[in-house]
RNA sequence: CCAGUCGGCUGGAUGGCCGCUGUCCUUCGGGAUAGAGGAAAGUCCGGGCUCCACGGAGAAACGGCGCCGGAUAACGUCCGGCGGGGGCGACCCCAGGGAAAGCGCCACAGAAAGUAAACCGCCUCCGCCAAGGGAAUUUCUCUUCCGGAGGUAAGGGUGAAAGGGUGCGGUAAGAGCGCACCGCGCGGGCGGCAACGUCAGCGGCAUGGCAAGCCCCGCCGGGAGCAAAACCGAAUAGGGACGACAGGGCGAGGUCCACCGAUCUUGUCCACCCUCUCCGGGGCGUCGUCCGGGUUGGUUGCACGAGACGGCCGGCAACGGCCGUCCCAGAUGAAUGGCCAUCGCGCGCCGCAAGGCGCCAUACAGAACCCGGCUUACAGGCCGACUGGCUCU
């Protein structure tokens, strides 16, 4: 599983908007999954990570998947809302994804018109504290186990 | 120059770095190229397309539309006219068929709201009490008040609306009672494809309003929608039909049947299988073909079309015809983004000015099968045509 041609396989699924080693969250039971996990509030977003339930068939990489509701805007707003959090995502430290982890980002309002170095710093915030808030394994484990992953 | 009417357009630009989706190329490192709107919106109409239903035609019911002509695949849309209303005008507004087919309604006020009627009035006649006046001095007559019988609809008053309007004549007072003009109606001439207009004649007031109350007449309409629909693959559970194969005992029930027996369904046990024994499980079906259903994933539908742009021709126009060029989003937890630079627009401040600084870095809003419309939203900016004024020539 966590040998180095599995490279190649993460590549090909690096499709949507996400790098390589964080994927998208599609399914609908995946999100009503994560939200039973824990919560991080923000300004701008509050952040549900829950880890997932080891399946052999599982890919090894962070999902994470965005939520904003209609209360928050039309869907010209919506849209911009999403695409603001995907970016920051994708310019976001990958080190501060867990492996087998799966992020849901539930928008608020404030999140269309923050400035966006302080949207980065709020996910990069609000992903330190919920790991560290956690009872899982250590950060430095964590990070043993990416470097062996690639 | 000012005020205004109508129509149309635009909806920041360029570049850099890092990303996303489709397509193409690839030496698999990557590269090339395309990538939201005028409303993509509301989902209000009209179509294409798909499935379902349906022998043809008609009727009823229900729904929609409604001056006339044209345009169109079609429309409730558009264009050109007509009629009515408003504006000095450009121009704007109209749910604009039928009220002599029928039913119904017309609040409040008012006498009366539709087979007309008569509150105050006005007028005539009759009666008589009282008062006053005149002529005459046993009487006659006039006026006012009161009562009764009638005439009338001019005036007052009510109302959104009072059974044509104005004027003259006429009359006891009045009245289409008569006349003129206007309005209305009828048949006719002329112009127009038509809606309608116009001309003269006749009638003589008959026909109040509401059809967005019911209704009548004419025209149109089968239903549901791309989550339509078609196909492919996989796994799981497992329904039906047919065929082949698969051991036995006992019990119950059904069918055929005089009996024997055969056959089907079902319960249970054994053989047999899970290496063997106990326990437990299978045995209680297996295989093949076809049909049907559910879940999930993928493909098609799905982007070459009532297509875009340019030119010429026809038409007042909507629009149509011909020729040439072009291919122009295709996502599906749903791409079209983030940051930066320069320019531009707008606003504010400073400055005589050139200019400088700051802010915003932009309205309404995001394709989801596709077209034609309608409606609604919209910061700022631009263009054209026309009207009424003012000034100058």
């Amino acid at each position: 599983m966590t040998r180095p041609e599995d490279g190649d396989t993460l590549s090909t699924h690096a499709v949507s908007g996400v790098r390589l080693g964080v994927l998208r969250l599609k399914k609908r039971a995946d999100f009503v999954s994560a939200a039973k996990g824990r919560r991080q509030h923000q300004h701008s977003f509050v952040l549900q990570a829950r880890e997932r339930d080891p399946a052999p068939d599982c890919v090894e990489s962070a999902r994470v998947g965005f939520t904003v509701t209609k209360k928050v805007g039309n869907s010209v707003v919506r849209n911009r809302i999403r695409r603001r959090l995907r970016e920051a995502v994708r310019l976001a430290d990958e080190s501060l994804f867990q492996l087998r982890c799966d992020y849901v980002l539930a928008a608020r309002r404030e999140a269309l018109a923050a400035p966006f170095d302080e949207l980065r710093g709020e996910l990069a915030r609000a992903l330190k504290k919920i790991h560290r808030a956690g009872s899982g394994r250590s950060p430095a484990a964590q990070a043993a186990d990416r470097k062996q992953d690639l």
